[in-house]
DNA sequence: ATGAAAGCGCTAACAA
DNA sequence: TTGTTAGCGCTTTCAT
């Protein structure tokens, strides 16, 4: 037995005025009212449990009060608390938050912006696969607001906002210095979007700056634990008896780097430095303690959506615009 | 310079037919129309580049094709794996999935359900807090079906996805009996929702039905490591050289007890067993690696989304059911 | 097999 | 300060 829906006209015939007036009302416009009408609405709607339909609020006003997100693993803790900044501050704004996985799938990336957009979402934020910029570009053009989370594009045509990773990359080079270190090698997975190329240019460069040394870059392979053992051993055999430091390009290469090591019997610090990007929860927990960037997720979310709030609301026209979080080093025991 | 939005009367002049026609297109609603309209309807569309507005699908036809999805805590390892278990699930049926996240208050709940339903998802599928019985009930009688993931009521009045912790819980028991531990204590936070009170319960059981044992049940407080550390000091104490193991509620327990372990310098299973529930990466990597009991979450999103499915589509006034899921033990050095 | 026409529930010109 | 009216882009009867 489902109720009739209660529409703006029942809230309007019960209240004694226009549909009119009570839109106005929904919609804040309260200079166009007498405070009596005012006071009555609001009495009127409470009583009958009235709520807004927003389908309809969207078709005419052509604002749906939904932004998209798409994120590209939605299981990573990255995106976890992304979203949790995301949704947090969409709140704020009296938005709701269509979320979608592109599982770092272009396809994905495109058809789940395209099913977002026919919800008519008033902006997207994206953690991007780097393989659609062409197309992201045609969205914008069509009047969607884009904003860019984490992972920058090689050519800055979108808002974007993302984390400081050559600044603290330089700090952990004198980090490592200070600690004695005198070779560090880099490892992460295949470089297939901008931030690890970014992460990985800035390795190279604090190698040089910092500690005048050649960079030594290994790519691990997530599915094979064998090759991530395999990537180690070079590492350490083309190294001698100098004292070694392996940085990570991320939380997930943390992972198997550190299941790699425990497997070949390796002690860190003892036997190899190890730090890396991503401050997760049991980074605190293995081996006493492993020294990791910390990244302001969090803040990155609440970023996008203030910036694309700021492009709905105020310039749509805006140039395309930076924003750079800082990190934070959290020295442990693993250097 | 924002395009003029193509809209179905568009399609339906350059295809030289009725919006009718168009509409019945767009609905898979092949029967009423020549093999002929349908191909050149599909070419057009293609041309055009023409999308769907889904805001005024809905508004006409009732149907969003949105489902509304509310979770306690965003920021949790199964939270993300249950969204995306949802978000895959809901991609095959063509809808769209809104993300909200209750931080455990009712009262967010409460407010981001309305305001869920304002956007008229067809369904909701919800981390309950618990503490909204009557409103959800009010929810559902407004003809808005609703699952539970993972947090039963009390009441068994909702459809109901689970995973069957009591059965594991005897299993994990069996385990520790067979390992020879004598006594086991259950760590967990206060008992504020359903599965807290089922999984105590269950532990309960387990200890008369397996080991003979008194339960032993300690409440953690997150906040509070010292006080982690003077639970764990009661149980030891309490249970003099008797061979003994800690058994955690959920992984956030573990979490804490770790720390907590680690910083009192006692060695599992040497000092003491542990083991708890949820299969966390870290899980595996600390101290040789922890029992632990893994649930299915993405089959739990799965099966929420196949659930209200059903009830949308086909009956919307069967009563409620409950799907349990089973979960696996993965035994591990620290027993 | 196809179309005309009447809305879905709201917003926003325009009028008063 | 308030109301009248014409849509927003689609679906759905009811005709034909």
């Amino acid at each position: 037995m489902v109720k009739k829906t209660i529409t703006i006209v029942d809230v309007a015939e019960k209240a004694g005025v226009s549909k009119t007036t009570i839109s106005r009302y929904l919609n804040g416009k309260y200079e166009f009212m007498s405070q009596e009408s005012r006071e009555r609405i609001a009495k009127v709607i409470e009583e009958m449990g009235y709520r807004p339909n927003n389908l309809a609020r969207g078709l005419k006003s052509k604002r749906s009060r939904l932004i998209g997100v798409l994120v590209s693993d939605i299981g990573s803790p990255f995106s976890s608390i992304l979203l949790k900044g995301i949704g947090d501050c969409c709140e704020r704004y009296g938005y709701g938050v269509l979320i979608t996985n592109s599982n770092d799938n272009p396809k994905k990336e495109r058809d789940y912006i395209l099913s977002m957009i026919d919800q008519r979402v008033e902006g997207l934020i994206i953690n991007t696969t780097g393989q659609n910029d062409e197309f992201l570009q045609q969205v914008v053009k069509n009047g969607v607001p884009i904003v860019l989370a984490d992972r920058p594009m090689e050519e800055h045509i979108f808002d974007t906002v993302r984390t400081a990773d050559e600044a603290i990359t330089m700090d952990v080079m004198r980090h490592l210095k200070e600690r004695g270190f005198k070779k560090v090698g880099w490892f992460s997975q295949v470089v297939n979007n901008e931030t690890r190329k970014l992460r990985s240019a800035a390795y190279r460069e604090a190698c040089h700056a910092i500690m005048s040394i050649d960079p030594q870059e290994y790519v691990l392979d997530d599915k094979d634990p064998k090759q991530v053992e395999d990537q180690i051993r070079s590492f350490i055999e083309a190294n001698g008896k100098e004292k070694k430091a392996i940085y990570t390009g991320n939380g997930v290469a943390t992972l198997h780097v550190v299941k790699a090591l425990q497997r070949m019997k390796l002690r860190f610090p003892q036997d190899l430095g190890l730090c890396g990007f991503n401050n997760w929860d049991w980074t605190e927990l293995v081996g006493g303690g492993i020294t990791v960037v910390s990244q302001p997720s969090y803040r990155v979310g609440h970023e996008c959506v203030k910036r694309i709030m700021a492009r709905i609301h105020r310039n749509r026209h805006a140039k395309a615009k930076l924003i750079e979080l800082e990190c934070k080093l959290i020295i442990r025991s693993s250097t």
